[in-house]
DNA sequence: ACACATTTTTAGACAAGTCTAAATTTTGTT
DNA sequence: AACAAAATTTAGACTTGTCTAAAAATGTGT
């Protein structure tokens, strides 16, 4: 019932492009992903769903099961932990973080996780803002900050209004601000406080009364 | 040049199964330590042979080469020092640790164990009191006691004496307490702080006196 | 020193994970 | 709807590390 190195990495990937869209992750996506050849994941991901980790269907993609999701948030769990251990505790700058958290993530021992959970002071939220979830598989609600809060270059998402007017809620779904929807501050002037997003592709100007009343994930 | 895990633990075991006698490592013995059948041995053995790793020759057993035993010492190096790690900060029981050093010996990052080891203090014994190599793989001078303040139940050597008279040297070759004989400390008596050791399984008696002038391995 | 037991090596096979090349399915464009 | 392009899967092969069974070398006792 153990996953090797290389399940866990499949699974990780799976988990991480089933966010980007809800369709089935496609083949080729995880080559790129896991710098391997496109036939190569066919043969693995035959071999994850004969273990019942993901759902597939032949030329349709693949999606994880319960099994399969919740081996895949145990290792960001990991890998979140010991990039805050690296970071906090041994001095490590963001750059070099990563490539350790990869290999330690797959270290297997629930004990050693946990005690580091513990040592770390439970951590909600990694250096980066990724939270970071317990062990059963639950994240902590996301952190939320108002647009107009937010520092200039982030990627975002919309999580929420604090004002419910219909003019309001108009004026957002014609701009595509709608629950959910991602984009990245590109820009804030100091003068009017209004800020500029990039959306879908396209350069929006929202003014400090929407960006005050707009919650979005931090 | 890098190794595999499982090369890395073939080494480590050539490594440690050298200290033991100084002949060729025989391949029964390595497969009796790693688990695994004699002729898994003699395939890996010829690997690390081909990567000039170990000396070997057909049936005259294993020897580490300088390259095979800096990669050995590295390793006991990064186990060493994951013990105190996990020993000291997160609260493992001396049973516990063992298994996870394991895994996290094998964690490629040069950076990681200097960090580690900075982050420890250097220490320079692991919680057993194994000496723990630095990055060049040079061992810290063993530590030293007296035989009369070594604890009933351990295995140490003999490390040098205090006493040079060359009737107090005969005595010691006469019982066949050589530099560097190996022995178990048995028991001690309170009333004459006499002491019983176990050297090349007879029992030996030592009175105080020359206990006091024995330095050994700590 | 001879015969037998033990150790070690070879030979051939297998599972995991990967690759290339070829075949098949899906998609996108007229 | 038809066809070309792109994506995906299959087929067959290779590497790593392992195994079993059989052969070869070494060691041991009388």
């Amino acid at each position: 019932m153990s996953q090797s190195f290389t399940e866990e990495n499949y699974l990780k990937q799976i988990y991480k492009l089933s966010k980007k869209s809800d369709k089935g992750v496609s083949t080729n996506a995880l080559a790129e992903r896991l710098d391997t050849k496109a036939s190569s994941v066919t043969d693995m991901i035959k071999k994850l769903a004969a273990k019942k980790l993901v759902n597939y269907q032949k030329y349709q993609g693949v999606s994880l099961t319960r099994k399969g999701q919740k081996i895949a948030v145990d290792i960001i769990r990991k890998h979140r932990l010991w990039e805050v251990f690296l970071l906090e505790h041994l001095g490590f700058g963001w750059d070099e973080v990563h490539e350790v958290a990869e290999e330690l993530e797959h270290i297997k021992s629930s004990t050693l996780v946990d005690r580091l959970d513990k040592f770390l002071g439970h951590p909600k939220y990694d250096p980066h803002g990724g939270p970071i979830p317990d062990s059963e598989g639950n994240f902590p609600a996301p952190a939320r900050v108002k647009l107009d809060e937010l520092e200039v270059g982030k990627q975002s998402n919309v999580m929420g209004i604090t004002e419910h007017s219909e003019s309001f809620l108009n004026y957002l779904k014609k701009v595509g601000l709608n629950l959910g929807a991602q984009f990245k501050l590109t820009e804030r002037h100091d003068f009017d406080r209004s800020v500029e997003i990039e959306l879908n592709g396209k350069n929006v100007q929202l003014s400090h009364d929407v960006a005050k009343n707009l919650f979005v994930a931090y």
